[in-house]
DNA sequence: CATTAGATACTGCACATTGCACTATGTCAA
DNA sequence: TTGACATAGTGCAATGTGCAGTATCTAATG
């Protein structure tokens, strides 16, 4: 039975995809790495464990089959999964947690050379355009062989939006740093440069969002 | 001395810091809220353990003070320390990686009502305005009182920028999508509107920004 | 002047999660 | 038949979180 303690999140999301059809752990990981990686990335291993923590509490139920010799075990969502899925959906998202090293290589970047933060901001730009490619490659294959779930492209739709905005944003910050930085002496002498300048900006720019 | 295998990014993250000045651990804590939360959130249990690991390295020493009866214990930087900082800064970055509940929501929406989507479109919005707030309120500070540390401004304004950046495109985005999903008849019913028509403007951005 | 709220300064413990090594079997092509 | 790659897992140490618990110090309040 479904107990009462709180379920991680993961929990949900696995949930989430038993919701669209039976899935064995394999693909499950698979499909976690594909869609999912985005704004929950979950180490394989960790797919292993959590679909017995759903059984175990009566959202799921597990199939043991054999491709030959090889066991293979599918899951399944069931009714009381579905029940929990939509309360889970009922209630205010936890707030988003980012971790970015790159920007905490900015961050301290006084502690090193000019040139090492230099090409942090280009690694972090080339990032960027690596994940725009992989979801331009993900827009391409809904729009010309179809969406694997037809049923749910608005919803991805809407998420893909989300990420190209993402990295669209942390492109755009990445080259333009790179600019200032440039005309920089030192890591930890901007010369000329105002920071007082920028800061303005950014308070203008926020009161405009804000109003 | 200091030992070869890698160590948690965690580590750098406090070598960071005390880079600028000595601090004790209880400071540290509120100086990772403070700053390094927006892109390294670390719970105040980790540091007060992770400073030990840099002693017991050779990178930081520690030394005991009392305040009355209370211990206090304040961490500085060795040579060995900056050392290994300047190395780690020179070292390409980990990718980015987000944890959005929200976004999860809005992915497995269809398994819920469209209240529940709309709900979960306005707390996203609501959040990344409160971060806004909180950004602008620390931009307020470094142009009026000052910045804490003049001598690192300019590394703050890219930062402060990047996650201004961040926000503004979540909140836009959320607004933006909620907007879609008043149009839409339920959570997995999009009526009219067409995903398609989405991702071919979302592939055109994306071909725009790659060229 | 006693009380108390809030800041300072930690530790212990259960649980969540990762990363990596390790063990198998199945499939397909050279 | 050999090897590369996909499928299908388990074990374990290290990393990290969240919360409860234990103190002490400081400043404001009645």
């Amino acid at each position: 039975m479904a107990s009462d303690r709180r379920r991680p999140t993961t929990g949900y999301a696995i949930l989430g995809l038993l919701a669209s059809q039976p899935w064995s752990t394999y693909e499950l990981a698979q499909q976690v790495q594909r869609s999912l990686n985005w704004f929950w990335p979950r180490a394989e291993r960790r797919l292993y464990d959590e679909p017995k923590r759903l059984v175990a509490d009566g959202l799921a139920t597990s199939t043991e089959g054999y491709t030959g010799r090889r066991r293979r075990t599918v899951y399944e969502i069931t009714t009381a999964g579905r029940i929990e899925l939509a309360k889970w959906l009922a209630r205010p998202p936890e707030p988003r947690a980012v971790e970015f090293e790159g920007m905490l290589k900015v961050f301290f970047a006084d502690a090193g050379s000019r040139g090492s933060l230099i090409s942090t901001l280009d690694e972090i730009a080339e990032d960027a355009r690596e994940q725009i490619r992989r979801l331009d490659a993900m827009i391409e294959q809904a729009l010309n062989e179809g969406a694997r779930f037809p049923e749910r492209v608005h919803l991805q739709a809407l998420t893909l939006r989300q990420h190209v905005d993402a990295e669209m944003a942390v492109l755009e910050w990445a080259v333009w740093s790179r600019a200032q930085v440039e005309s920089w002496k030192e890591s930890n002498d901007p010369g000329g440069w105002s920071a007082d300048d920028e800061l303005n900006l950014l308070h203008k720019r926020v009161t405009a969002a804000l109003s």
